[in-house]
DNA sequence: CTTGACATTTTACAGTCTGTAAAATACAAT
DNA sequence: ATTGTATTTTACAGACTGTAAAATGTCAAG
């Protein structure tokens, strides 16, 4: 795929951050808040093929990039996610605006305006309404001071 | 660097897509519209300590993706952008806010909304203006048809 | 206390990407 | 034709993901 390709192409959301395999390991780990190896081998078997040790090696290398956690429990290593899928949607958000501001302002908040009207007229209400939030809280903090 | 250092370190802009050397090749072609390898090399070597090699290599990879373009003129290669720095910050602003609308609209709303005023409050008028350049815009569209 | 069934860690290889650059080849001018 | 660039080919290292076997550890049952 070419550079304007990457570019130019729809929705590439988490797969910035994670490959598939971990982003299907994650997925499950969000959803059942922890497990063992086998268990989660169990549980990706039934979308996609892949050996037992690959699920394993790839769920400590993301031990190791502090994505998971391990535990053990009555002698068995227990993984989580350290994020839960709500912070980690955040973070991953921040960093992708970041990205975006840090490239031109302007630029960027152009974009999310045509996105979100492209998208759904309703959306720029809810960018409106935040706004608005955003400001209350500013003079609440105003007058605190 | 851990994921979590990742999501949550500042600034990654145009290194999200280009590494250092093909950032500091684009910008000059950037600035000087078109030049021959031993110009860029000659550009760059006040900056980074690169074999020629390098560089051509790079360049023509560049070529590869799209990034750049390559024309014989009197029989030497030149090297230009395909695309004007302006025409890139705006596809990958747009990318990078794509990204996060895919991620969760909502978070991408409010993570802009809090980047930007934290960053400078006249910045959020920016975004609210913009907003209502985009109402303008539909309207006449509307009334067109 | 030894064997078998798992669990866990180690090791390794392929493929992609960037940075790095030498080697080989082409070509143009003297 | 020879010399000096210009250009292409080829290669390797180091990161990262996917892949998985090999080696090792552990524990329970016989």
């Amino acid at each position: 795929m070419t550079l304007i390709n990457r570019l130019t192409t729809q929705n590439k959301g988490l797969h910035q951050v994670l490959g598939h395999l971990e982003q299907d390991l994650l997925n499950y780990l969000w959803e059942s808040d922890e497990a063992t190896g086998r268990q989660i081998f169990d549980a990706v078997s039934l979308k996609r093929q892949n050996a037992y040790h690959t699920i394993l090696t790839v769920l400590n290398r993301m031990v190791k990039k502090g994505l998971l956690g391990k535990k053990k429990k009555a002698g068995v290593f227990h993984f989580s996610a350290v994020l839960s899928r709500g912070e980690f949607k955040h973070l991953a958000c921040q960093q992708a605006i970041k990205s975006a501001l840090s490239i031109s302002r302007s630029n960027a908040i152009s974009a999310i305006v045509n996105l979100l009207s492209q998208d759904d007229p309703q959306s720029i209400e809810e960018l409106e309404y935040a706004i608005e939030q955003k400001r209350h809280q500013l003079k609440e903090k105003d007058s605190d001071e």
